[in-house]
DNA sequence: ATTATTGATACAAGGACTTGCAGTTGCATA
DNA sequence: TATGCAACTGCAAGTCCTTGTATCAATAAT
């Protein structure tokens, strides 16, 4: 299982309690080469132990959300798919023509970040979004 | 029917056909006050012709969206809402705490928009976003 | 005018999540 | 080590939206 540790601690903290399931859950995030879905999520987890439940996998990651361990993005393909913080966060350019997907600073949105907090009081909290548009070849 | 006519018009140069139904749909989204759901589309347009299908209502909306004249926006309750962009163009600010939206400039994100032409030679197309967070009063 | 062709629609089935509920389990405490 | 209970899980049913298919309507070609 890795060096969750810290994860699993926090979860304990929080009063949430460490199950196999979510051990499992973070795990198959945490190894994934790339952004995972909540599919590849149980795909991956039911190899060890058949019978967890989609809908413990879409709980599980809507806590790990809730706790910032996790960001979830929509690259607009119908799923959205998940990422561990731990591996880094950024931001994504997808093209709407030919669907290519480029990653980005995450420091690109710290000037509207700024302008928010000064001209609305706002606190944003922008994670892992995915823009449209067109790259450099399509448009 | 109001004054939808150049919407109108334009589908027609684009060679798309003019139906009762989408002139229903179109309609709908232009009087709503605010932010109108697919389900409250249908709703308005079977009060004057009940066998409108809500499938014919979101291929009509990805049809607008695609054209221009309409926004989709998700303020992550579960449906997505759409908005004419007669109405004007802008943004939201969600706060996670109290559930309060607040209607912020578009020009918010020229600064992005820029950055991203010259660093990534990426053409944004960021219309209607929900941004989340904390208001002015929750954070 | 008659026949292709294309486009739009209704219906039904499917996919990605979400939710209610009853039963199970982790874990603090005795 | 047992026990109490809130937290968690699996299952089934439900929601919102998308897609496949056959049918129907409008325009274009013959």
């Amino acid at each position: 299982m890795a060096k969750s540790g810290e994860i699993l601690s926090k979860l304990t903290e929080q009063g949430y309690r460490i199950t196999p399931q979510r051990m499992m859950i973070l795990d198959a995030i945490e190894n994934a080469e790339d952004h995972i879905s909540a599919e590849e999520i149980l795909t991956l987890v039911c190899l060890q132990y058949p019978n967890v439940n989609i809908s413990t996998v879409y709980r599980t990651l809507e806590l790990l959300k809730q706790l910032g361990m996790v960001t979830e993005t929509d690259f607009g393909d119908g799923r959205v798919r998940y990422h561990s913080i731990k591996k880094g966060r950024h931001h994504h350019l997808v093209c709407q023509k030919c669907g290519g997907i480029v990653d980005m600073e995450e420091s690109i949105f710290n000037p509207v970040k700024e302008t928010l907090l000064e001209q609305y009081g706002f606190d944003a909290d922008i994670h892992h979004m995915a823009i449209f548009g067109y790259c450099k070849k399509c448009r």
